[in-house]
DNA sequence: CTCCAGGGGTTCC
DNA sequence: GGAACCCATGGA
């Protein structure tokens, strides 16, 4: 078991249900997740986060993945500050944090996001992992490698009815395989290099490429892009989005969902 | 039955 | 360059 004494603010019900990860669900110990492998438990007492199931050795990888490494509240203090529709936001959802998830999971479940719901989008993630991810505890499946989903054949994939989205999976899939995406030069990209190239995978456009740099590279500069997040935009900040939050927009999109998600917007 | 869900590709103009 | 329409599923 770890135990991160200081957790930050970092509210596990509102971060893992948020929309940016998929894998998570909440039992009556806590929230339940699989991240690299590694099955775990997560669960908030007072200010600090548990995490069962998970050895000493993985702690740095916990809290990496947590995003626990990150001053949160100098962060929050300064959108805040700088702006009052922002400060909205983060009262909305004031222990929302943006997690730091594997990169190729990340781009896969949201090529599977697009168009979707999310209760449908946990369901077909969930089949790809019991179809073609490696068992592990309990019945539990790793998320799969981009060589395990780059042997197979749409028509294997058909149990996962995802719809034309195989295609994407599987050119996403080959394109890490065979190395002409990879996560290292991504990282080593500047933004809109990076963006360009995800771009450049079937199935990619800018909401699945910004959220795939937001939540699977680490890149917190993503732009707001599908429409319901625009109507947001516009109601939220008419004026444009405040300039204080350049490159930090990914982390204000996320408030501005969560907002969004607690106070709809009219049509 | 229709509508739509955290899009993107293709085809038109 | 942008608007219209297509794409499969499944829940409301």
């Amino acid at each position: 078991m770890l135990i991160f004494e200081d957790c930050g603010g970092f509210d596990p019900d509102v971060t893992f249900a948020s929309g940016q990860c998929f894998r998570w669900k909440q039992e009556n110990d806590g929230w339940h997740g699989v991240a690299e492998g590694r099955c775990v438990t997560v669960l908030r007492r007072q200010d600090a986060l548990i995490v069962t199931g998970a050895a000493e050795i993985d702690r740095q990888f916990w809290k990496n993945y947590l995003a626990l490494d990150l001053d949160y509240s100098a962060l929050l203090e300064r959108f805040c500050r700088r702006s009052r529709r922002l400060a909205a936001c983060v009262e909305a959802a004031p222990g929302l944090r943006v997690l730091r998830q594997p990169f190729f999971e990340t781009l896969i479940t949201f090529i599977i996001s697009q168009n979707n719901n999310i209760p449908r989008i946990r369901g077909i993630v969930e089949r790809l992992c019991q179809c073609c991810g490696a068992p592990l505890e309990n019945g539990q499946y790793a998320f799969p490698s981009p060589d395990q989903l780059a042997a197979r054949t749409s028509e294997s994939l058909e149990i996962l009815r995802a719809g034309w989205r195989v295609e994407y999976i599987l050119d996403a899939a080959r394109r890490v395989a065979e190395g002409s995406l990879c996560e290292e030069q991504l990282r080593a990209m500047p933004f809109e290099e990076a963006r360009a190239r995800l771009m450049t995978v079937r199935g990619v456009g800018p909401k699945v490429a910004d959220c795939t740099l937001l939540y699977g590279l680490g890149c917190w500069q993503a732009a707001p892009m599908d429409v319901w997040m625009k109507r947001a935009m516009r109601t939220l900040f008419p004026r444009g989005f405040p300039r204080c939050c350049r490159g930090w927009e990914g982390i204000a999109q996320q408030y501005i969902f969560e907002y969004a998600r607690r106070h709809p917007l009219d049509k």
